[in-house]
DNA sequence: ATTTCGTATGTTGTATTCAGTTTTGATGGA
DNA sequence: TCCATCAAAACTGAATACAACATACGAAAT
C-alpha cells in the first residue's frame, strides 16, 4: 500500500515554492518574476503558474502589472507589521468568540502540560501543536469570513514557516497557549482576547528583532 | 472619440458578474456552476472563467471541488452576518487608526454638508460619496493588509453593490458619515470607533431585514 | 435481488497554441 | 551626440487542445 498522499493542485504548490522563495530572499523587491521562466524551471506549464501569480498578487507579495509581468514587493518591516498588526486584531478577536461560545479545551490542554514538562522541545513538535490549537479556535469562533482570513495569514510572514525560532520561544508560547486555553476553557472573553493579544505580540516583536534596519 | 473605456483583466469581468448573479439569487445555494457553460454564455474561452471561480471560491461565494466542479455557497443570513461582523471590526479598527494617525477631512466634510442640505437624495450621488469616504480612511490607516481586506468586502454581501437602499438610509448614513469625519478630524480614535461602529452595525441591521427568515 | 466490476460520459486540470501589447534595439536624421 | 521612429523580439492574456479524474450506468455474477 502507497503513501495516502493527497495531490493538491498544481496551482498550489507553485504558490508555495515561490511564497517560499520570497520570504527567502531568494527574490528581492523589484524583481520581475518570469511567467515562462517559472515553467520551465519548475517543469510545469505557464497555466499554473499564473494562477499561483494571482494567489500571490491577492496576498499582497507580488503585484501584477497588465501585460508586463510581475514584480515583488519589498517584505519589509512594515509589511511584517501590517500583517502581524491583522494577525492580533483577528487571532484575538477569535479567541474571544471561542470563550464567548465555548470550547472543548481538554485533549489541547493535555498535550501542552506534556510538551511543557519536556525538557527540549522540537520545533516539528511545536509547530504541529501550534497549529491544531489556532485552528481549533478559529474553528470555535463560528465567523467563516475570520476563518478564512486567518487561514490565509497563516502563510504569511508571521509563522513559523517564514523563519526558525528558538527553543526559548517554543517554551514561552506554550505557556502563552495554556494561558489563551485556560481562559477559553473558563469562559473569560476579554482574558482570552488579552492572553492571545499578548501571544502574538510577543511573536511579532520576536520576528522583527530578526528583520533589522 | 470612443470611450476612455479601461478594459480589465476579462477573468475581473467574469467575476463580477457571477457574483452579481450569485447576489441576484439567479444562481442559489447548492446549483452546480458549469465551466464550460458559463464561458460559452459569456463569449470567452474557459480559462478567464476558471480564474474568476477560483476568486470567488476565495471570497467564499462558491466551493470549488477537485474535477467535480463548482457549486453555489448558501448566501444566507450566517453568511451575511460573517461579512457584516468582519466589516464592522476592520473598518471600525481602520476609523481608529486614521484618527489616530490624523488625516485632511475638509473636502469629505463639505461634500457631505451639501448632500445633508438636499431635500432627496440619489443612489449614485451616495454610492459615490460614500465610497469616496470609506476608502480615504483605509488609506489613513496605513495598513496595507486592512486596506487589501476592506477592498475585497466592499465586492461583498454588506455594500450597495448587493441591494437596493432607502433614501432614508441614505440620509441616515449622511448624517453618521458626518459624525465619523468629525471624530476623525478632531484625532478622537475611540469616537471615531464608535461611530465607524454604530454606522455599520445599523447598516447591517437595515439589510439583514431583507433577508427574512 | 443485490453487489461488483468495468465501461462510458462528462467535467475539470494542465498543456499548448494564438494573438495582442510592451519593450528593446537599431537606424536614420537633426 | 542625441533624439525620434520603426521593426523585431519577448512576454503576457486569452483561446483551444489534450489528458486525467470522478461519477453514473449497466451487465454479469453470486
Amino acid at each position: 500500500m502507497e503513501h495516502i498522499k493527497k495531490s493538491l493542485p498544481i496551482r498550489i504548490e507553485v504558490a508555495s515554492k515561490i511564497r517560499k522563495a520570497i520570504f527567502a530572499r531568494e527574490y528581492n523587491a523589484g524583481d520581475e518574476l518570469n511567467l515562462t521562466a517559472i515553467a520551465l524551471i519548475l517543469g510545469v506549464s505557464r497555466t499554473p503558474v499564473r494562477e499561483a501569480f494571482q494567489s500571490l498578487a491577492d496576498e499582497g507579495l507580488i503585484t501584477l502589472r497588465m501585460n508586463r509581468g510581475a514584480v515583488v514587493n519589498a517584505i519589509d518591516r512594515k509589511f511584517i507589521r501590517d500583517n502581524f498588526e491583522m494577525r492580533i486584531l483577528l487571532e484575538t478577536e477569535a479567541a474571544g468568540r471561542a470563550a464567548h461560545n465555548g470550547m472543548d479545551t481538554t485533549d489541547l490542554l493535555s498535550r501542552l502540560e506534556v510538551m511543557k514538562g519536556k525538557s527540549d522541545i522540537e520545533r516539528d513538535d511545536y509547530e504541529s501543536l501550534n497549529e491544531d490549537i489556532h485552528m481549533r479556535i478559529w474553528d470555535a469562533s463560528d465567523n467563516e469570513k475570520l476563518k478564512r482570513y486567518l487561514m490565509g495569514l497563516w502563510n504569511g510572514p508571521s509563522t513559523g514557516h517564514s523563519v526558525e525560532e528558538s527553543s526559548e520561544h517554543y517554551r514561552a508560547s506554550t505557556l502563552e497557549h495554556i494561558d489563551i486555553l485556560t481562559a477559553i476553557a473558563q469562559q473569560h472573553p476579554q482574558q482570552a482576547r488579552d492572553a492571545m493579544t499578548a501571544h502574538i505580540t510577543r511573536s511579532m516583536i520576536n520576528i522583527l528583532r530578526k528583520y533589522p534596519e
